[in-house]
DNA sequence: GCCGTACCGTACCGTACAGTACGGCTCAGC
DNA sequence: GCTGAGCCGTACTGTACGGTACGGTACGGC
């Protein structure tokens, strides 16, 4: 895991526009499920040949990687206000948080290409997983637990341990909304759905964690 | 998901003997991982032929069926106290129930079927991600919610929806844990981090929906 | 105009695996 | 002891798919 995080880290090299297109091909095949993502399916579907996406990306699995990198690239967000940290602040950049959360786990890109992640996590060749992991649980949480400190640090929060806050916050946002997903369920959350779970999620957590103002 | 509701609920039939053991050499190849679960593997492990292996089971997705249900069969626990219920043993049966779920979301028998699960759930066949809902997901709902509204009868509990209230229990106690396990995150839970992680996760439970004593 | 490079399309190869067929063994019923 | 049912082991078939080879085309450099 730490010997993979610099690999997970180094893009290798960003794309170049064709084999993004094949990249997109492979995402639309893959969202759309059904049939399961065969290397000539792609190849009819980005107009290239087999040939090409050897040559490119190596083999099945590198194809598969090189996806899911690229999807990850996507999804960073930008940073976030941390200094001067008022009550009515840190709660909206929780909120802000967690409905971007909710909205990517919810979405059917994620819930595809964690399925296919999942998969591959089992018969362990690469590590689908782990680069899915690294840019989901991990980078959010990295991004999350900067603004619960300064929360903290402005009296706003009260923790501990940094790691459990967050996943406690992380629990609270999820619930049962990914593994459900994942597995199928006709979950539909629109965008009044994701704010209004995201805004009881971020409720519940300053109940737990919020101090009160002393 | 309700059509559907009767067939997850009707077992077919208690295989026999024989096939228990198929069945389990089934999960024991499943889990086990690193090769595919090919029905020639299947045959070989439960050292009967494959010939027999369709006649009981149809084709390979009902062998797959079959394992998880059977499987599902197993992991029901007893039934808990309602009646009479006090501040303490309304904690105790949470944390009985936290500690049992993440027991199952930790083992490997139930990381390697929701993999298959969430896999076969991309390609729409049948419907293992339903039964593994049903039997994992929805079933411990409808043990914990008749406990919670227990607690809200004897004035310990206070909430409006049982559901809401069940989903957040349920994000509390499993947190990050289930899909960092399926994405292959080396994560192990011994039953101390078990017992460990169940009493923080109730006592947030009762700190967010608890009553403070009237 | 000629060549090399990069790519498309298609044909091809090898293999792995779902599903079937069949001979042989065991054992219960008679 | 004979027969038939049920099952094991193995051999076989068909096919889907990963990976390779190759002819044909477009295009930039010279």
């Amino acid at each position: 895991m730490s010997a993979s995080a610099a690999i997970l880290d180094t893009p290798s090299e960003t794309p170049s526009l064709r084999q993004q297109a094949v990249l997109d091909a492979v995402l639309s095949l893959i969202v759309e499920g059904g049939d399961p993502l065969t290397m000539d399916a792609v190849a009819r579907r980005a107009s290239c040949s087999k040939e090409t996406l050897y040559k490119w990306f190596g083999d099945r699995d590198g194809l598969l990687t090189a996806t899911v990198r690229w999807q990850a690239s996507r999804v960073h967000t930008g940073r976030y206000e941390i200094d001067a940290l008022d009550a009515a602040t840190l709660k909206k950049n929780l909120q802000d948080f967690a409905e971007s959360w909710l909205s990517v786990i919810a979405s059917p890109t994620s819930v595809a290409l964690n399925r296919i992640a999942v998969a591959h996590a089992g018969s362990h060749k690469s590590n689908l997983g782990a680069i899915v992991l690294a840019n989901g649980r991990f980078a959010i949480g990295e991004r999350v637990k900067p603004v619960l400190e300064a929360g903290r640090a402005a009296a706003l929060l009260a923790f501990d341990d940094t790691e459990a806050a967050f996943r406690t916050f992380f629990g609270l946002v999820g619930r049962d909304i990914q593994i459900r997903l994942l597995l199928g369920d006709a979950l539909s959350l629109d965008a009044a759905d994701i704010g209004r779970e995201a805004a009881h999620a971020v409720a519940q957590f300053l109940a737990l964690y919020g101090r009160a103002n002393p």
